[in-house]
DNA sequence: CGTACTGTACCGGCTGGACGGTCTAGCATG
DNA sequence: CATGCTAGACCGTCCAGCCGGTACAGTACG
């Protein structure tokens, strides 16, 4: 039962050598030989933890609805306000929640039509929700924070698929001054 | 050398069936065997044509800058203007040729470390780039242009990962306008 | 205190299937 | 008969998942 107390728990560790080997390399890369010797257990050890692959992309899924709900609520307290703090955490900052998000979308895209994909794209729907709810109620406008919520999601395509975007975010911010003096 | 006038033909074919079954299946999908078979052709066949996948994957890049060129000369004469034409194209129309960039985003995410996967991110760069210098021009305004582009970028990602958004359309229409009032 | 048993955590070789790519044999048309 | 194209069996590699182990902690019992 391990209590869940125990944490760097081997089990988290598999879980972040998948998040990190999905992230750099792709889903091809995350084969379970490279996440066990990533996380240095051995492929029994993470059959151990994970019976299947398709439990290891559950257990990360699970671990992203957590922190997503931890993300809403500092976003809701944010002091630079809920939508520059959406728009700071749609680059990628190199957090854990950043990585998991990465890995997650790689997994979506990776088999649209299979039952795992469908479980990832869930997931980022559901937290799309839970951001969207936050930045509709803070600017009182579902069209201005529908746009807003796309301007995240094209930073966040930009960050995935590698294109550079230096200062973008400032051009945003130049932009949404703009829009806020309305 | 198939003098550049035989039309549907097989090599065409071909590149139709991958790109398809990148967008509907996922790059896991796109096997040559199955390439192959919703092409109606044999594997030999495509070897033929296309050496290895790495070729496969050259040949639909190559293709999508003719028809990138061809865009931008549209986007620019287009009835409703450059940007509404950027909007209404960055979502999925279901036109070869959004079909064939979001396999092409398939590529680019799928390897993110390899050189084809490098090709294809290199390609889609040189799109936006003929893009941004359309929209640039026409808004006369470089952060806004961006902040189009990445508006573009969030409706792409949204149809790429398969979050309906059913609409959005319509509330970034509804927040350019009143940013086009100033 | 020692022995026997149980459950948890982990190890790593193995297999069967899938996939990329090769090879050779055909077939149509000029 | 040659050339452009197609066919599909075949091969080597890679990978997910399986399975027979090892180590060790607890605990039950005499």
């Amino acid at each position: 039962m391990t209590a869940a107390g125990t944490q760097t728990s081997t089990r988290d560790r598999l879980l972040d050598a998948f998040e990190t080997l999905l992230k750099d390399g792709g889903s091809r890369a995350a084969t379970l030989d490279a996440v066990a010797s990533a996380a240095e257990v051995s492929k029994g050890g993470l059959l151990y933890h994970f019976p299947s692959k398709d439990d290891l992309v559950a257990g990360m899924l699970a671990r992203i609805h957590e922190m997503g709900d931890a993300d809403v609520a500092r976003m809701r307290t944010a002091e630079c306000g809920p939508v520059d703090f959406y728009l700071q955490t749609s680059v990628d900052t190199g957090s854990p929640f950043d990585r998991a998000l990465i890995a997650a979308a790689r997994i979506a895209q990776e088999s649209p039509g299979s039952p795992e994909g469908q479980r990832a794209r869930d997931t980022m729907a559901r937290l799309r929700q839970g951001w969207f709810e936050v930045l509709a109620e803070h600017l009182g406008d579902d069209s201005l924070a529908r746009t807003v919520q796309l301007i995240g999601d094209g930073l966040y395509f930009d960050d995935i698929t590698g294109l550079a975007h230096g200062g973008s975010l400032d051009h945003v911010r130049d932009t949404l001054r703009r829009l806020g003096a309305l």
